[in-house]
DNA sequence: TGCCAATTAGAATGCATGTTTTAGAACGTA
DNA sequence: TACGTTCTAAAACATGCATTCTAATTGGCA
């Protein structure tokens, strides 16, 4: 190495993060990250293959995070703490939750999926939860990972959460106190083992 | 009138859904469109002023239907029947459920605005329907309707259920039975207005 | 000191796509 | 039957953007 760099490769995807969550997938045009980094277009691509690897790269960096605040609780059978633990995750990563949470990696990458590098290295990190998750559901169960209990876990742990999370998220606000309130009392009240006075049939009226 | 059409205004209109439900906003470029009804591009330029003004009112059809689908039952106060309707609704509105539901207006609307009439229009459906669930939430309650309260109702009504339609939309599969239990169960355990119980500090642990 | 690979710098290229234009066909009416 | 308006048809235009190219700069090393 010759010339020191001015900028380097985290520079760049930090960008990339911060435009895709302040401004959705296509306001991180080559142009904005290089503009909002300071540096030419050029110098992206003697660091990256395609936007596609910016992108990828930056979505496996928030998603490797995101599992590291997350599965260790589910390993030990901890739906309601995990739910819970994405407030603080998100409120320690600004960009990064916002880019992660807010954006759904189908609409991100289907008109350019991301290269084999980044691909093989988010599989892996998917794998790896999604043992995490299994183990969760296994656990707060009777042994059994049916379709059903599968579908109430992630509704639990995950898509209910950042529902919740949602229109703070995209406000650029902290959560208010309530939030963590509302998935504590979902947990409460609707566990991963539906409750067998669910499974009859529906003996109460909400009229 | 001189020459009969060969093509409607509405064959465009659910071609540009049909678009969008199966593939994302950007699936539904304008030669997509034309060439899903089998017209030239300039055909769609003889009824609308643009791509905004296709995508606005197709949107605004979508959700006049899902508003007429739920706004009865929420004037009634019935915040679990408005919910549980989602489903014979997206049921019977496969193209229309799938492109409203699955994706978020400001994902689809951020590039190009829609022309105004289709901005009134809107803002007349979302301020009708936001009546509709306002009188929901006071009705629920004790009179009141603060912000913790409201944001339980939007996530009880709408977020949830659609986050737990979420996958069998995008599979394009009809929802299992075991969605309806979900939802049924998730209101009965969280109501609108938050239980007494859980306005202390949490005295429950889930571990 | 002078060389050279790494890096910056920014213009050039090519493609996809929204929009406009121009030409021609259809059909009710006079 | 000839006209005028509405529509089809397809090519042309304009723009934005990812990517590539060419040149200039830097600073450790021979």
């Amino acid at each position: 190495m010759v010339r020191t760099a001015l900028f380097s490769e985290t520079d760049f995807i930090d960008a990339a993060m911060a435009l895709v969550a302040e401004g959705g997938p296509n306001a991180a045009t080559m142009q904005a990250i290089a503009r909002r980094v300071g540096a030419p277009t050029g110098s992206i691509y003697h660091r990256f293959d395609s936007r596609a690897a910016v992108l990828g790269i930056a979505w496996n960096t928030a998603y490797a995070s995101f599992v590291d605040a997350l599965a260790p609780l589910l390993r030990r059978g901890r739906p309601c703490e995990a739910a819970l633990a994405i407030l603080p995750w998100s409120r320690e990563n600004g960009h990064r939750a916002r880019f992660l949470l807010l954006n759904e990696p189908v609409a991100l990458f289907e008109d350019n999926p991301p290269p084999e590098p980044q691909r093989a290295r988010l599989e892996e990190l998917e794998s790896g939860f999604d043992e995490a998750f299994q183990a969760c559901v296994v656990a707060c169960g009777d042994g059994t990972a049916d379709e059903e209990r599968v579908a109430r876990a992630k509704f639990l742990i995950f898509d209910a959460p950042i529902a919740i999370l949602r229109p703070h998220l995209s406000r650029g606000a902290p959560p208010p106190p309530y939030v963590e309130r509302m998935i504590t009392e979902l947990h409460a009240g609707m566990p991963i083992a539906a409750s067998p006075a669910h499974s009859f049939p529906m003996n109460r009226a909400d009229r």
